[in-house]
DNA sequence: CATGAATGAGGGTTCATTCAT
DNA sequence: CATGAATGAACCCTCATTCAT
């Protein structure tokens, strides 16, 4: 068949496809909601069925558990921080300065959507390997800075370690409330200093003005905020 | 009637109250296990009631819901380990050894019982503000060491929140598997670095020989741990 | 697309509403004959459910509660014997025939449906309130009695509540065995004398032979007492 | 043993009985209370119990179902009632006036005792047969009353019906809310017409003043009043 | 594929009753 | 006899999952 051919049997497999992707977007959506609801260990398919206006029965075309559910709203979510934050610090020549400002993003980031750090908080430590993703480069920067200079010759698991839960209580104080504006800036700062280096030091690797990182209109991020925030303001 | 007449009435309470106690240790033995088991969020009514050999009814004459029966183990567990740490580390001069040594203490307990750290694990996030009974000493410790110059001048609430979170993927990660017997003193000395300390000094505070705690033969944390190891090793 | 061809989104709907609309009426079956047999305050969940031969689960697909049930069955059984009794008597011109007429065939009713008698019998006062759909024509014709004449100025609503305590206390012993075939006719006629007629005259106005009314064949009256004499046969 | 023997043996017996008969008396007052609020089908025991500050196990020694308690608070109020009313209307030479009066006492005993109203009317249909104690004299009565020509030659089968019923539905009525004071007497007049009686007869015995009946102190009726008062008060 | 009713397993809870003390 | 803990049956209800249409 030549490239240019555009019969029926081409067109109706593709709006099937786009119907079944936009389906299952709708179902993520009501997922990520749900589960920073209820939480991550809760019986979420009828109440995602419900949000989602789906039928109950459709819910298995698309996912087979509980566990499938949150695996795709935490790798989704995963991708998508990925892809504001990467942008961002990927051309930091400091690797002191990329970690620092890797984590501020990240930070940041469940402070302005309140949905994401309830979400995040919901899974604790549970999707602390799964959001292994989200530190993927944390990792190379340190070990790049610790031969560089920059760190101090400190162990750098015990490092990721003090992060990562460090990480895990700032978002958790996130979204049961406020925080000051640069709360994320001092958990940073705490956490640099774990690898040795001076206050000072760590005041001015956070002192950047960071970009606004506005997730895309269609992500899945803007999507569901968008929708929890509706539902409050109804509910 | 001589004084040496214990009255019927002196008796048959005192030994009803013994029976009821023993009854309700049974319980809050079996739901630590099952909680360290299989979360703190599930149904774990009809597990605890099989692995104590009680009948689903008597359950709820001692406990009416998952979060009560979850309370209690959390603050039995709260207080015995404030009871074998306390005394090891109350007369410590030093504030800042005395808040590594308590941090060091509480590592090492949950190293050596691995139920202990499963459990606390599987409370994650939500047994921290409970579990605050065990942090109820370190915030006088960090603003003492403060005010000594022992400390830098960091804001105490943020390394309260980190060394929280470093104590919590810590003890996942024990409960998880093995570590190194010194996995511990690194953690706490990475959070006495978030303090302003330097390594030298960390490393000073981190290395006097701890006794070896070991929980009365009727406490919970023993009766627990032996019945799982026992559990583990027919199961 | 003729006009001719049914779409399948107009069949398949119809099919299922049908078969939902027969699983509800055979919970409604079930659930008059227990209420018959048990009262209307038991729990009768389980056996409507095993009388109904569907799951547990099902019957929460259907109705909530007991009450919900109740109401069920007893809105059903209002409109059935309003759609008997009404045209039957809804053309009497004389009021006191009329209103005599209506609680003849009403208490008729129960006297050949025994299983009616004995549900209405269980709801005792209880369904007296929802039973007024079955009461809604008699004030009417006592006040067009009144004002023709045909009553003394007496005072009506005490009128109404000797009558439906009247009917209540005769369904109940039509429920618990045999009365004599014109057992209603001398309640009625005494309710009648109440109102200040004759005694003559109550005979007279109680003496019309009535048309046997019958149930539809597909009515819940008809359908449960079916049920329920089979079970009795077997049972 | 003489008549003047003072043995321990006779004192002991003696208290332990008025003990045992105390106990019994706090179970039927808690048991009316509660059939008043729940039901008479419902599970009163735990909060007849806990109403009565007794033991679950103390319980069985005096009722073993709840059918039993119902039927001892139902006597017992029966007794009661009549005790009360017999006195007022036994020499009344009239059997008209006699009939006429015992009614009256009997709906306005349950209109100035709101708990008594209630529990009867919480008994509904199950109690009318017991309750036929209350009912004793009226047949008499009203046999004398047709022998002596005070009523037509109606079936006297048929008018106590209708008179258990009108009580039935007048009790009920009370329970639930406020009535006019004369109320009973307008019921009462509407059940003599049944007999045949002329309106200006029916109000010719429905009028004479009645005495004020009040419940001996000791009386259940009185005791259980008070308390349900005093629980009214304070929840 | 979408639908939504049917299912049955399982969890939560109450309660009448028994029994050792 | 009083007590109150223990029991197990029974009830209420939810939910994951299946399947006919």
């Amino acid at each position: 068949m030549p490239a240019t051919a555009k019969s029926p049997l081409d067109h109706r497999p593709r709006v099937a496809a786009e119907r079944r992707e936009r389906m299952r977007r709708r179902l993520i959506e009501s997922a990520m909601i749900v589960f920073a609801e209820k939480g991550v260990g809760a019986s979420v398919i009828p109440e995602v069925v419900a949000a989602a206006e789906v039928s109950q029965g459709s819910f298995y075309n698309y996912f087979r558990t509980n566990d499938d559910l949150l695996a795709a709203v935490s790798s989704e979510l995963s991708a998508e921080m990925i892809e504001l934050i990467e942008p961002a610090v990927g051309d930091i020549a400091d690797p002191a300065l990329r970690a620092a400002t890797g984590m501020r993003y990240y930070l940041h980031l469940a402070r302005s959507q309140r949905l994401l750090a309830r979400f995040l908080a919901a899974g604790g430590l549970r999707l602390l390997s799964q959001q292994s993703e989200v530190f993927r480069y944390l990792p190379a920067d340190l070990e790049e800075g610790q031969q560089k200079g920059r760190f101090a010759p400190v162990p750098l698991d015990i490092v990721l370690d003090v992060a990562a839960g460090a990480a895990l209580v700032a978002i958790d104080r996130m979204a049961r409330g406020r925080v000051a504006k640069d709360y994320p800036e001092k958990i940073i700062a705490a956490v640099l200093r774990t690898l040795g280096m001076t206050i000072e030091e760590t005041e001015r690797v956070t002192a950047p003005v960071l970009r606004k990182l506005v997730p895309a209109a269609d992500s899945l991020l803007a999507r569901a905020q968008a929708r929890a925030k509706a539902q409050d303001a109804a509910g």
